[in-house]
DNA sequence: TCGATCCTGTAG
DNA sequence: CTACAGGATCGA
């Protein structure tokens, strides 16, 4: 589920629901969502109480008091959520927060490929340190993207996936950003003239933004709502929505790429 | 910079 | 059964 926009959903609804709660105890039900921290120093966040809840790209930052925080990483299948029970959870819950008013906080991860750190706050610093600029913040310029491209030669998808100059883009978002913004995805980015580079720039601002609200929504209202559609991902082998050619897919990095093979040319 | 790897679930 | 999955890290 969780790129930004999901991320995003996930982070209001828990500080919505949690922030001020009490953690009362913790109960770790699979080892490897700690890793590579033993899963007993989570149990330190006992006594401590829920003071923010924030997004750092794709990380979830839990403030607790002690000078206490922890760190959330969803990956592929992960869900973090405030339960009203925390004896009544399921089976892929990974984790479990138990607050003193008798809910959970919990992390739901049925590949268990996301995990939960707990970290000082000057350890949570340095973890977070090379984390890049949030592309919803003011920071996200397009001059910030011809720097950051700079002389890089890689892929633009490759370049986009990476979290360190930009952080939170994933998978999908990537491939939608790209597409409206006519690129290919193999273009080296060091290659992109100032136009390519502004259009891009838009193209990822108006993508997230667009997703945000489907994403609150569908966290909202879980249950009923079908899939989010997209304009390229998930849509090899369909009628291009611009030009009606059949949308393409390659490999990246062990990833699939879709793509309009007549709308996003080598373009610079 | 690429490929393997961490896991489990689901679709074909 | 195989292929693939909204992510990231590690070692070669």
């Amino acid at each position: 589920m969780p790129e930004l926009p999901e991320v995003e959903a996930v982070v209001r609804k828990v500080r919505a629901a949690a922030t001020g709660a009490m953690i009362q105890g913790v109960r770790v039900l699979r080892d490897r969502a700690t890793h590579p921290q033993a899963p007993v120093v989570l149990a330190e966040s006992a006594g401590q109480r829920i003071l923010s809840v924030e997004r750092r790209g794709k990380n979830i930052v839990v403030r607790l008091t002690g000078g206490l925080a922890l760190r959330v990483h969803l990956r592929m299948t992960g869900n973090l959520t405030v339960i009203p029970d925390f004896r009544l959870h399921a089976a892929t819950v990974r984790v479990v927060f138990e607050l003193e008013d008798g809910r959970g906080l919990v992390l739901d991860d049925a590949r268990v490929l996301g995990m939960v750190h707990l970290l000082t706050e000057p350890r949570l610093q340095q973890e977070l340190s090379g984390i890049g600029v949030d592309p919803l913040s003011d920071d996200f310029t397009a001059s910030f993207l011809v720097s950051a491209t700079g002389a890089s030669r890689r892929p633009a998808k490759m370049f986009l996936m990476d979290q360190h100059p930009i952080a939170g883009l994933g998978n999908i978002y990537v491939a939608e950003s790209l597409f409206r913004a006519r690129i290919h995805p193999a273009h080296p980015v060091n290659e992109l003239r100032r136009p390519r580079i502004n259009a891009l720039h838009q193209a990822i601002r108006d993508v997230l933004q667009q997703a945000l609200p489907d994403a609150i929504a569908s966290y909202e209202h879980p249950g009923r709502h079908e899939g989010m559609s997209y304009r390229v991902y998930d849509r090899e082998g369909l009628p291009c929505l611009t030009c009606g050619s059949l949308i393409g897919r390659i490999a990246q990095g062990g990833r699939s790429t879709y793509y309009c093979p007549k709308c996003q040319k080598e373009f610079r």
